[in-house]
DNA sequence: ATTGCACCTTAACATAGGTTAATGCAATCG
DNA sequence: CGATTGCATTAACCTATGTTAAGGTGCAAT
């Protein structure tokens, strides 16, 4: 379980076997039943997690508690709410279960001394952070140009097979539309695609 | 000239007075004109930039030629096609300046140098990057949560005066509108407010 | 099998924002 | 000084998406 952890830190950055060693000492395993937290909204972050098993989302909700969707993280992907982590500040955003998950944790303690300890994990943070901007960069794009029927078309690509993980009023919050639009747009594509 | 990018560096992260004088050796000043441009679309980046002195935007253009304005960069700012530069790729967007404006710049294979020379240089790299995604999540919100009157408010805020030294329909392809239907906004905004 | 529930679809209507084109208005130029 | 140019505004109409509410549909519990 650790494992595929382990493979995704080497795919970011070079790290040295000690340090590898190290970081696998302080991670520790959590499991997370649908439709609970990871981090709730709110809460000031104690640790960040990797997914191994399952499926996340990150959502808000505005001020008449419409849910918005920022995410989804499948496995292999990393989960954080790095802003407020970083200065201990509450989440302004939640991080939610899908389906029953494994997550590999590390406590933000323990990550601080790892960090402090050597400079690999400078760069690891560098490689993420890069990763994540990229990500936004792009989703800010989609947001900006594109319309609903675009940005339903882009998530199949960007997230394939993902759909029928996903309900439906959730794919619609993260396209930014009421689930009627989604239903909607669904069937003018079936229409005049198939 | 040179010192309000010294400022700037040090509100970033603490350097060493050696590689502030080091980075102050390799930067060199430009003076962009309006209309003109810090980097092209379809450019690979040769280097980075801070605003002295005027008013830069990023933008690109859809598949049909329209115009969308990613953000604005007036005085204090630093200018990058990050993504770009780092992977030696053309930029998909462009930087023009919306103002005759003076640039502090620095070549990337200078960066390089100083960056590899000492580490103060990936700490300071880490806290442009965190500012830059932290920037990013925000405007992400922005277009997920708000509609086009909501955005306009945000704007006017998040930009204090520089309303004034924007044009309309660039306001507008900020804002993911037409500059007609920016006008209508203005006008109920007026009438219910004053 | 029957019921209940959660979810999706559909329809009817309302609204925000897009499109096009005409008008206004101020800065510049001859 | 009038003509030209470049924007911003306005109006009329159109389309995409929101809102509300009424069915469907499938699955789970009994």
């Amino acid at each position: 379980m650790i494992s595929s952890f382990a493979l995704a830190l080497r795919q970011l950055c070079d790290l040295p076997a000690e340090e590898e060693a190290k970081v696998n000492a302080i991670a520790f395993s959590e499991t997370i039943k649908r439709g609970e937290y990871f981090i709730r909204e709110g809460a000031i972050p104690t640790r960040f997690g990797f997914v191994v098993r399952g499926l996340f989302r990150y959502y808000y909700l505005d001020t008449k508690g419409t849910e918005f969707t920022k995410g989804f993280f499948p496995e292999n992907n990393f989960l954080t709410s790095y802003t407020a982590m970083k200065a201990h500040r509450p989440s302004y955003f939640a991080i939610e279960a899908m389906e029953d998950s494994d997550v590999v944790a590390i406590d933000y303690h323990h990550w601080h001394s790892l960090y402090a300890g050597h400079p690999c994990w400078q760069r690891f943070l560098l490689a993420l952070l890069e990763k994540g901007y990229a990500k936004k960069e792009s989703r800010e794009r989609e947001l900006l140009v594109f319309n609903a029927e675009e940005r339903y078309l882009l998530f199949r690509e960007q997230f394939p097979n993902l759909e029928a993980r996903i309900k439906q009023h959730m794919v619609a919050s993260y396209l930014g539309i009421t689930p009627v639009a989604l239903s909607r747009i669904r069937k003018t594509l079936s229409m005049t695609h198939t």
